[in-house]
DNA sequence: CGCAACTTTGACTTTACTCAAGACGAGTGG
DNA sequence: CCACTCGTCTTGAGTAAAGTCAAAGTTGCG
């Protein structure tokens, strides 16, 4: 059930048998979710983390003209809200992208956590730090890279990412979400993030269609995207 | 010496007198620099973390067409990099923007403090994930707001966040800093952002000069900067 | 004083946005 | 089985925002 987060986790940090049974037992309910569920509102207040299990999810912030930037997609493996544990109300929504399955993880497993397990509260803690380092990188391509090189690298980010879960190759993965959703992550409008698919297509470089990413240049897609995952910490250092 | 530091704390979460010592204690070198002094390369092993004392400091991040995205600014009282502590090696450089003073705090102190104060732990926590709704808003600003939308968001953010730590009032602070290192937060053209500045003092909103911002119609810059403090978590709720 | 870095402004270019219309595709009901 | 619908995708034409290039003005500092 937790597979995906034990091996995000694993592939990171050496996490005992002690700890694996806390992570365990902290898991609470396990709930279903359509797509474009919003699960957390701006300012509740929260008692629980999220772990995505199933599907994709997306936090975001909505703008006064109807304008939306999704700040974070979170992929099977990955807490959609570890940082509410300490933030308790959130500045942003958190919505799922697809149908999704997760789990609840009340606050209060947590903070025993932080009392009886030093260690891997400091995984965890490296958890929201990794999270930290996505939105730096969004913050990169959002100031300073083109429409194309937004597109590339965002396929090759989530390419990335899913390969940790063992949900994608080096030529394809499934994205099952719309040009709309993607132009939200990326500061454009979907019109434009469709002209940007089409060169990249037309480039045969990567396709994106029907909820797939058909990868034809992997290095041509990370070459335009200036895609280097070390901000993704696939090799970390013990703490 | 770290009384900017504690004021941030103490803005948010009740600490006790044996966290203020274990913080007191945590305390190694103190170091000046100049302004413009790189701190830390992408990449290099930090076994310590920078508290800022006193002075600016930029995160950022550079492409390689000689771009360069900065993804948050430092003022004093917050750790620049504390989120080294568990990733050890960071995705960017750390720069001054200004001459500096600064507290180091080793990594080993961190650890003994997740190992004996949990409390004091998720307060620390906190404030990695304060630094990562900041990053949020950042890409809020760089994905969907207008050129003067974002240089009247960062100056009512910046002045927000250094009234915290006792360092502006609602009508001016100092900010020595050049048009060029604002366009590289906001992911414009200095020469954009010395025409969208001039339309913010044109409009009677605020000006930016040598160093300094005056503000002549706070309201106005929130407004225009669509800046909600929310973000800033000003009221936590306890951990 | 004189240099260097930064600021300011103008003229022009590029990138991305807006608006609009037609095509496509999955799911629905007759 | 087919027409219909809704949301999404695609493309074209025109517009707006921000970038580029260049030159002059300003400021701080040695």
């Amino acid at each position: 059930m937790i597979e995906a987060h034990l091996m995000r986790l694993k592939a990171r940090h050496a996490i005992g048998a002690d700890e694996v049974a806390a992570i365990r037992a902290s898991i609470g309910e396990i709930r279903d979710y359509p797509a474009r569920r919003i699960l957390v509102e701006p300012g509740e207040e929260l008692s629980f983390s999220t772990l995505v299990l199933k599907g994709l999810i997306s936090r975001y912030k909505d703008l006064s003209e109807g304008q939306r930037q999704v700040t974070q997609v979170h992929v099977p493996g990955d807490f959609a809200d570890l940082h509410s544990f300490t933030l308790k109300r959130l500045d942003h929504s958190i919505m799922t992208l697809t149908p999704c399955k997760v789990a609840l993880v009340p606050h209060a497993k947590l903070t025993e956590i932080t009392e009886r397990f030093p260690h891997l509260t400091r995984v965890y803690w490296f958890s929201t730090n990794l999270d930290a380092a996505i939105h730096r990188e969004w913050e990169v391509s959002l100031g300073r890279r083109t429409a194309i090189s937004r597109c590339a690298h965002i396929l090759a980010e989530l390419r990335f990412r899913l390969e940790i879960v063992g949900m994608a190759d080096k030529r394809s993965y499934d994205l099952p979400i719309s040009q709309i959703d993607l132009s939200e992550c990326l500061g454009l409008t979907a019109v434009h993030v469709n002209r940007s698919l089409r060169k990249l297509r037309e480039d045969g470089i990567a396709t994106f269609r029907t909820g797939r990413v058909e990868i034809q240049d992997l290095a041509a897609l990370e070459e335009v995207g200036e895609f280097d995952p070390a901000y993704l910490y696939p090799t970390a250092v013990p703490i």
